[in-house]
DNA sequence: ACGTAATAGTTGTATTTGTAACTAACAAGC
DNA sequence: GCTTGTTAGTTACAAATACAACTATTACGT
């Protein structure tokens, strides 16, 4: 009785939007700079805000904080960026880019800015706002408990 | 000079909103019947076309056969499903849902449900089915030669 | 000031995943 | 009927992830 059907079950439609629309993208930047999605999403933040501490990034990025741990590790290693103690509060640490990160970052900028026209090339201005929208949306709500009860 | 912003870039706006909303989900399926999300998929594709080959179901999900083929062990170690050889081609073999798998199915189909309609719930009926329709339309569309070229 | 709790970040280990190599069965050309 | 190639599905091993436990530092209550 019920219509429901697998192919238009949103959870399942947005993995595979994500994964497809991911999948070019993710080449570049493994390709040209041997770098993972985190190390990617770190290099993004810390391109767009300049400074951050590892906590800020996976607030906003939504990732736990390994992952972070994990990817500042890595590109600290391939001197991406650096770090620097707080001298106020001794655990955190601001993270910054070099300059080899940050001219990986414009790089991989311009590829995502290309990439993401692309992608909504045949969508009308207006369509693909209203798409990014919706997603912001999607991504923002806690849905925790919208499954509670039988 | 480019407006490029992170929180705009397609690709990570899908994949945040694909992860917030399937969390909820995926911890049902975890919680209930121990399973992870590939035997979800392969769970559902069976509930939906009552017999399918692995390669059927990894054509239209779109997942590689090897995830396929652990899911699918799985979820026969769990007696939820059985296989049968073809009489014909003996390489393939016709995968179908035992009754504890179809109780299985139907019992998350309906948290699907109710799931899918929590989503939307602040959407118009326009809306969702436009958001749908999109998402399927970047599903499919395979972007690998779009970042062709400097 | 001292004990308890909270926070920033790291590390260890068990699961999961990705990729490639593998086995078995069929197909096609000659 | 062999050789070569393809396809269905599995297995092995390296890499990545999740989750819990950990260290170090700061904050709070009394």
């Amino acid at each position: 009785m019920s219509g429901f059907n697998l192919e238009h079950f949103l959870p399942y439609l947005l993995n595979q939007a994500a994964e497809v629309s991911s999948l070019a993208f993710q080449q570049v930047y493994k390709d040209r700079y041997g770098m993972l999605r985190n190390e990617w999403r770190v290099l993004f933040h810390l391109g767009m805000y300049e400074q951050m501490t590892a906590r800020q990034i996976a607030e906003r990025a939504q990732l736990h904080k390994t992952k972070i741990s994990r990817a500042v590790a890595k590109l600290e290693g391939r001197r991406f960026l650096t770090r620097a103690r707080d001298g106020a509060d001794r655990r955190v640490e601001h993270l910054a880019l070099t300059p080899a990160g940050r001219a990986a970052f414009e790089d991989l900028r311009r590829v995502a800015d290309r990439y993401d026209q692309a992608l909504v090339a045949d969508l009308s201005p207006e369509e693909a706002a209203h798409l990014r929208t919706l997603l912001a949306r999607l991504a923002q709500r806690p849905l925790s408990d919208t499954l509670r009860g039988k």
